[in-house]
DNA sequence: TCTGAAAATGGACCTTT
DNA sequence: AAAGGTCCATTTTCAGA
């Protein structure tokens, strides 16, 4: 899909806050509420905009602890890192998961209420595949800038 | 803030679409719409919910790498380190980043639209700094998943 | 681009526990 | 008091002219 300035603009503007009225992002970038209207679905029809929701605080909702898991896998057959790859997606504690090259295979995020649930976590996700050779644990004592915001302000159509 | 079941299924519903209607959230958990209303906006208040936002495909709007980043620094010096977190805030291309316990000392996830670009970008992160002992790029062959959701079905209030 | 109908939001007010 | 429900005004969405 080809994308103009507007749309740009219009992503821009609700990657941050899609909340804002379409007459006000508008306003923004000089279109009428209608225009804004129609470019906002068709963009969401072709899958730019994957979804909208709200985001969590994950302290307040009781999973204060963020971690990093590197994983090494003993074997690359394929049917295997799908397993592996099916086991992060159903786990709803991992935030985040990339296949990647490099010394590791797997970066997994996750989000637990302690470190205990860590504990169990990687028992049922790493142990029990079978297929880990090792695993590094890295615990965040920060987590300094949280978000998936593509950049958008400078690009243009 | 205490949150009782009907906050969690709330939150878990507009976690996953913040588009659904009040009256139709309210039908999911037996809940007038005003009392969703009521319920939404004390969560936003609260900070619960931080934002929301819409999703944009990096694939989409021409960011198709993602690469993480693990950074070792030189020194700990909590002035080095507030610089180089602000620097990691403020590059539009650095999605996430966690300062993390352990062997590496900062996580930083990035999307770029090509590695010419990664490249320019760890000059000016990574060694203008003047603060980065050493950096190990991981390059995501395989998105597997990426959210920001919570695990929220289980608990129970 | 404008207009207007249908839908959604969000406040007022009353009732229940 | 705290929280739910109903009703209603306002705002927003979104399609047709």
């Amino acid at each position: 899909m080809s994308l103009d300035s507007y749309d740009i603009a219009l992503l821009a503007a609700i990657q941050q806050d899609a909340t804002t009225p379409q007459h006000a992002l508008g306003a923004q970038v000089n279109l009428s509420s209608a225009a804004v209207n129609r470019r906002l679905k068709k963009l969401a029809e072709e899958g730019v905009t994957r979804k909208t929701v709200s985001l969590v605080d994950p302290e307040q909702v009781g999973y204060p602890l963020t971690i990093i898991t590197e994983v090494e896998v003993e074997n690359e057959r394929l049917d295997l890192l799908d397993a592996m790859k099916r086991s992060f997606l159903a786990c709803p504690q991992v935030q985040q998961c990339y296949y990647v090259a490099g010394e590791c295979d797997f970066v997994v995020i996750m989000v637990v209420q302690n470190m205990a649930q860590y504990t169990t976590l990687t028992r049922s996700l790493f142990f029990e595949s079978n297929n880990v050779k090792r695993f590094k644990t890295l615990v965040s004592m920060s987590n300094v800038k949280v978000g998936l915001e593509v950049p958008l302000d400078a690009v243009a159509g």
